[in-house]
DNA sequence: GTTTGAATGAAAATGAATATCAAAAGCACA
DNA sequence: TGTGCTTTTGATATTCATTTTCATTCAAAC
């Protein structure tokens, strides 16, 4: 699964023309690695750790080209940090919020995949991705708020 | 309607201990004349128009109150600013952006709410809000690129 | 009116994301 | 294996939305 992600992303980059090069390999390993929902930042110090020459401005470039080649997508939660998740092939997840303690809970709906397609078609339009987000307190924090 | 909102607003602020305020009304107002989806610099314009002693960080922290009061909502698009919505009692409504030319269109689904509120159920969840966002071409755009 | 603390406005500060640019590295070709 | 050309990188500066600061203004309780 990792491999075939490896060639999703190098399939990419060959189309396009691009280098292959040892920093974008260790931050792919690293993305590869990670759980869902890396902030660049978190990305970045992970990458560091054993990477220290590798900057900054290189994990973002290189998360963006991930967002590009449908390896990874772009997450806006409310912490003015963008963070990136795993994109599994033909998979969409969606995320339960917790508003109490910031944990992220995934889950998947086929019907609710079924009823967008529906609205899309109804109004010509073309689905490419979605994103939904439901926010709210989880069963910990909704437990802790009785007490 | 309009009133019920200035009502939900002032109800908010008189339960906070908020201190009613020329600027807030005006930017109250202003908010509710515009249509969906204003960013802050929009509003910041159009209430600087014909009130130009009132500052930017006033907009900003009003709109915040806003949606702390339940009036309005932030969405975060993918353009790097917060854009605030009108919140009508009772309705999600949910949408489609179109990445070719950035039209958004509304939607709302009943069956949809239904299922997310089944969804949180099975995870212990407790809603406050939703967000959902589909993302592709609209049918200009899709008719366009076919051209 | 006086008092008191919240709200405001202007400007500075913050912080994520992007641009810049010289140096380094990949790649095609000899 | 070198040569030349172009992309990529890393450090840093820059941008731009948003937040904070703080002295001043103002709402509202007395």
């Amino acid at each position: 699964m990792i491999l075939q992600k490896k060639k999703t992303f190098n399939d990419f980059a060959a189309a396009k023309g691009l280098r292959s090069t040892r920093q974008r390999d260790v931050i792919l390993d690293m993305f590869l690695s990670t759980h869902q929902h890396v902030s660049v930042e978190d990305l970045y110090l992970k990458v560091k750790a054993s990477h220290p020459g590798i900057g900054y401005a290189t994990v973002y470039r290189t998360l963006k080209l991930f967002a590009e080649s449908g390896l990874a997508r772009e997450i806006l939660l409310h912490d003015g940090q963008t963070r990136y998740e795993h994109v599994l092939a033909g998979e969409h997840h969606d995320h339960l919020v917790c508003t109490g303690c910031s944990a992220i809970i995934e889950f998947e709906d086929a019907t609710i995949e079924k009823l967008q397609e529906e609205i899309a078609l109804r109004h010509g339009f073309q689905i490419r991705s979605h994103k939904m987000e439901i926010y709210g307190l989880c069963a910990d924090c909704s437990a802790k708020g009785q007490a």
